[in-house]
RNA sequence: CUGCCCGUAGCUCAACCGGAUAGAGCAACGGCCUUCUAAGCCGUAGGUUACAGGUUCGAUUCCUGUCGGGCAGGCCA
């Protein structure tokens, strides 16, 4: 059996063998073999000798003529050519150029996978959004980007997890809570004015429907004690949303807890469905509250505190983030004796670093850059290298409908789900548009554009090619086995170079995707792998009959169906017989 | 005021850790269905890569500054 050889990297040894030759000396010359932009200027282009420009001071030219003539023989390449500034440009022969369809009928489903990540250990964080509410869009980008960024990093190599972090321990979710018990409230006619700043959604009160359903009038109170002691809403707003916390808390007792985890657990059993209906699925689900409740808080701090980089001010216990770059020192303990977020923060990341992973990448919304320092510095404290964190930050989605900017915030209620884009534009669309742009541009969502079924959407473009290649299998009376007998030298016209060539750069598309934390870059990849099916399918038929180059044509479409299937998986995104 | 991100065709965006003549889609104009799916293809037109410097053999890419847009700067999460 062959064992298949990328011809990039094939001619990058060729050129590392000549290079020890032409310049012994030199050990750290680094330059790239490549996909010239020009199909005139060869298979691949060389820039080995002006990177040696640079380091022996001798014309580019000359240079690339000494690292040819020290090439070793290649029965890859038919000739080289020195061109340009001094680019060596390598022109394969044809079985080098379609041994890649051979390659995708042996690897099928695995084609395109590298070993690039080494199979080391990430972690990737995504969506980790508070379970106050359901996802909505902003959240599907993160939610999409995470999923395809984790399986990109999985085809390239690397041993990934895939992580929620749990914000079930915080003052938000007491908010819920009070939402839901006042909702309830009113159920049985008592009246406390719902506050301005509490969850408004129609989710609430089905929530509080359901606890009155389940347990009756077991937790009502009168409105008078519901209040008592609170400051008023128009004078502090947030006050009197604490004093509503504290007084469901005094009057509630145990029950409070009740109430706090229906809410919760109703809040992220909804989203977690709604994300696996969405296609995104995590490995682990960490819990915030379980870092206070096995003292990991306390010990992050501590261990802060015994490496000298906490002190006391004005009662509260403060962290010198400053010393490592950030632009003001943070509270980790309040006055009042409560951690803060960002107190657990530092002990969730301490927990994952000791679980060792060989990277750590958070995907957060662009508005937390300014909470990179922080954390980064709290890392260095605790004696970890920053480098191993990676934070990917993800633009808002803005949401367009009528030619105007929707206001989303999940407390006003107005916002749109997740679960209404799906069911608008289909989870295929939405996973495919939210992908297609880098994750720091800004992505303008255009509903009526996504909800109208035009053909502007790209994503059914790519469906398309892969329907029609799957309709024309069909129509063909052989078995799959039989490409294994295809006689692919037959394949030598513009077209089917073309797609040798789009083929042959699949696993490049991968390796730079995951290097960049790019998956955008796959979905280009298979726009443009559609484009050049859809211009040879209008160029050429298929079912001819010349059986033998039926066959090698037959073989080469199904190369392409194959490594569109490959790619759209990783992008969470179906691949249809028929449309 | 300070920090981060962005600025490429009329619009929405690409451009492989710096490479040769900066590419697609939409919109505009002109063509292609008696054939394996026209949700497609072919062609025309569209650019001082915001601006000014710098580094380099070579800059959309890296650095500095200016202008413009977005986002952050809590003992909130």
């Amino acid at each position: 059996m062959t064992d298949f050889q990328d011809p990039k990297d094939h001619l990058f040894a060729l050129v590392q063998t000549a290079l020890s030759q032409v310049a012994p000396d030199l050990t750290d010359v680094s330059f790239v073999v490549e996909r010239p932009k020009q199909a005139a200027h060869g298979d691949y282009a060389c820039n080995v000798a002006m990177q040696l420009t640079r380091v022996l001071r001798r014309n580019p030219r000359e240079l690339a003529q000494a690292v040819v003539a020290a090439l070793p023989e290649s029965s890859l390449v038919v000739k080289t050519e020195i061109a340009g500034a001094g680019f060596i440009n390598f022109f394969l022969t044809p079985a080098a150029r379609y041994q890649v369809v051979r390659q995708v009928q042996q690897m099928g489903e695995r084609f395109g996978r590298c070993e690039y990540g080494a199979r080391k250990k990430v972690q990737v964080e995504f969506v980790s959004a508070n379970p106050t509410g359901p996802l909505h869009v902003g959240h599907g980008r993160g939610a999409a980007y995470g999923a395809s960024l984790a399986a990109v990093l999985d085809f390239a190599g690397y041993k990934v997890q895939k992580e929620y972090y749990v914000n079930d321990a915080g003052r938000q979710m007491d908010i819920l809570a009070v939402s839901t018990w006042l909702r309830y409230l009113s159920l049985f006619g008592i009246d406390v004015p719902f506050p301005k700043n509490g969850y408004q959604g129609d989710y609430v009160r089905e929530m509080a429907k359901q606890v009155k359903d389940a347990h009756g009038d077991r937790y009502v109170h009168q409105p008078w004690t519901v209040l008592e002691g609170v400051p008023a809403a128009d004078e502090d707003a947030e006050g009197h949303l604490d004093g509503l916390i504290a007084n469901a808390k005094k009057l509630l007792g145990d029950d409070w807890h009740y109430i706090h985890n229906f809410a919760l657990n109703e809040q992220l059993g909804d989203g977690r469905n709604d994300l696996a209906e969405f296609g995104v699925h995590f490995d682990n689900w960490y819990s915030e509250r379980s870092l206070f409740d096995s003292g990991l808080v306390e010990r992050a701090i501590d261990q802060l505190e015994v490496n000298g980089h906490l002190y006391m001010q004005d009662g509260a216990k403060w962290f010198r983030s400053t010393r490592f770059g950030d632009e003001k020192d943070r509270v980790v303990q309040r006055e009042n004796g409560l951690y803060t977020y960002f107190a657990s923060d530092i002990a969730y990341h301490q927990n994952k670093f000791e679980r060792g992973f060989h990277k750590v990448i958070n995907v957060w919304g662009a508005d937390h850059h300014g909470y990179i320092p922080r954390v980064k510095g709290a890392l260095t404290a605790l004696n970890f290298d920053p480098e191993k964190l990676d934070i990917a930050l993800v633009q808002f989605a803005n949401l367009i409908r009528d030619g105007k900017q929707v206001s989303m915030s999940t407390r006003s209620g107005e916002f749109v789900t997740l679960r209404e884009l799906r069911g608008e534009v289909g989870n295929d669309a939405a996973r495919f548009f939210y992908v297609l742009r880098k994750s720091e541009q800004h992505l303008d969502f255009d509903l009526d554009l996504a909800k109208s079924q035009s053909n502007d959407n790209p994503v059914y473009y790519i469906q398309y090619a892969h329907a029609r290649i799957c309709r024309v299998l069909e129509e063909w009376t052989g078995v799959a086995s039989d490409f294994a007998e295809a006689r692919l030298e037959l394949l030598g016209n513009e077209h089917e170079a073309a797609i040798l060539r789009r083929l042959c750069d699949f696993s490049v598309t991968i390796e730079n995707a995951a290097r960049e934390y790019a998956p955008h870059v796959v979905a280009f990849y298979l726009k443009d792998l559609a484009a050049d099916f859809h211009s040879y399918y209008n160029a050429e038929r298929f079912l001819v009959d010349d059986v033998e180059l039926s066959l090698a044509r037959l073989a080469l479409i199904d190369a392409v169906r194959q490594t569109m299937v490959n790619g759209l998986r990783l992008l969470g995104v179906s691949a249809p017989d028929k449309m």
